[in-house]
DNA sequence: TTATCGTATGAATAATTGTTCATATATTCA
DNA sequence: TGAATATATGAACAATTATTCATACGATAA
């Protein structure tokens, strides 16, 4: 009546030890989060091509200046964009290489997908 | 009375054109935010090291097997994850090698951060 | 100073989502 | 067939979150 198990305890303590900290995993996973929402993706798309202030952000991704500004806290927050205060305007530029590489391994991932149909 | 404005329309026109459309935005935004989970980042973390059986999976992210049944679905619709069946058992493993590198350079990201306090 | 422009922010609301619990399905072995 | 194991799934609940609205703050020009 007793079956044998599945589970190989040896390969998932193996992997336990292994595996970076929660904390690691969690922040992680936050930078992802925080690429993970239209509206954000859009502003990241569109630094992509050139530093932009609050205003022509909205305008470009057809949201109100209160969303952008909101959003951009977010990004700023998780390190993705920085800015620079020029009079009035702030002018928001992605804070590194990394986003865009993201940004494009992404892009080809979901093309690829496309392809495979 | 009238101050002069500050939104550059031949530049956010420009941008406008050069962006990709909703829909892959919308795309890449969701990739990103199936991949901003705490839990699913585990079971990606895990499955970097080797394909695993779901019960493995929820021994090694101290979660139930209901929770990670759950998110695997979420994983497997995002084409981010794979499994084949043997027997009782259904081992999942990373679908292309493109999420290994978006989690490599995520976690490059946050070390860097650390680095520059 | 006063009016205007650009941006930031707090509160409220609506929508999304991860987990739990119970249960269903499927496979293997006796 | 019946019991045990592995996984999947639907419903419900709690928590998170993106947007809107109103308003505040800061800078500039008249």
């Amino acid at each position: 009546m007793e079956q044998e198990k599945i589970v190989d305890l040896e390969k998932v303590t193996k992997i336990k030890k292994i595996m970076p900290s929660d904390d690691l995993l969690f922040d992680i996973a936050e930078v992802f989060k925080v690429l993970g929402d239209t509206t954000r993706m859009k502003i990241i798309s569109a630094l992509l091509e050139s530093e932009l202030c609050v205003g022509d952000i909205a305008e470009i991704t057809n949201s109100t200046q209160s969303a952008i500004s909101h959003q951009l806290r977010v990004l700023k927050q998780a390190k993705l964009v920085k800015f620079r205060k020029e009079g009035k305007a702030a002018y928001y530029s992605l804070d590194d290489e990394h986003i865009s590489t993201l940004y494009e391994i992404a892009k080809k991932h979901i093309e690829e997908g496309y392809e495979h149909r």
